[in-house]
DNA sequence: TGCTAAATGACAATCGTTTTCATTTAGCAG
DNA sequence: CTGCTAAATGAAAACGATTGTCATTTAGCA
């Protein structure tokens, strides 16, 4: 289920926030890409429609869409984290390309049973996991061949 | 398997990479510690040893060391990165305490047949992965309880 | 014991992110 | 529609983590 920007600002609203027009051209900047953005992308792109934004606006505003869970962080390694819509309502995994940095979604991760399994073993109480694969996308490995 | 200063030295030594007191002492202080450290920490316990070493050669060991594939970085989500000892000789995953930091291992995944499956679903060449479990330790847990 | 390439340390630069604070504005009441 | 108020914004600076530069030191070999 893809949520609109309309529904995403109901909830916004619903939940006491206040719609600015700034806030808009971020989530649209979201919205309208398929990729996984950096902050600084988001601003690039944001600062096209809305060229006085501040950088902190952006940040300021990624990080409320997070909270509310509207977005999540994807971390492709490194220091530099990114953004993504949260697509599925439930939780969902990613699949990052080493080379162009493309993100693909998976939902069905089935690890209960084995999270169950390391929660025994360990006596954690698990609440949570971050699953991601590398590898190349269908593009990198076409361009790796042609090289 | 646990590997031992000596060895690492001599994988180290054998790759072409000189020992000096300082990788020494970042050595240690990683094979002494049973959690992860940051490079602060890593810092931070290493002046002890080696009071005159920089910060920058504390990066400069880690990243080293990584690429050699003999310690690996731990994402604790946020952006700070840490560090800790490469145990098992393949690969191996992490549970990380929300409350505490503390940072348990596991080895057996079972992810083969996800990835192939997810592979196959996506065209990804997939060749790594990375999962973390979030959630308490048992001593963070009891901590909570008696509160 | 000397030589040389590699490693180090001090410093500055850089990058990403957060804080501060005065100004603006969305959303509501009247 | 107009005014009010708390929330949101933007600019600048602070901040922390990481990296680059370069002169000096040192490990490991001849």
């Amino acid at each position: 289920m893809i949520l609109t920007e309309k529904a995403i600002e109901s909830i916004l609203r619903r939940q006491g926030y206040k719609i600015t027009r700034q806030r808009r051209a971020v989530l649209n900047a979201i919205v309208l890409d398929r990729d996984h953005l950096t902050p600084a992308e988001v601003y690039e792109r944001v600062r096209q429609e809305e060229p006085g934004i501040g950088l902190v606006t952006v940040y300021r505003t990624l990080g409320m869409l997070d909270k509310v869970g509207l977005i999540c962080e994807v971390h492709s390694g490194g220091n530099c984290r990114s953004y993504l819509l949260r697509r599925p309502a439930e939780h969902h995994h990613h699949l990052v390309c080493t080379d162009c940095g493309t993100v693909a979604d998976f939902t069905d991760c089935a690890l209960g049973e084995l999270e169950s399994r390391v929660s025994r073993e360990t006596g954690f109480e698990i609440d949570g996991h971050l699953l991601e694969f590398a590898g190349r996308c269908r593009g990198c490995q076409a361009g790796a061949a042609s090289e």
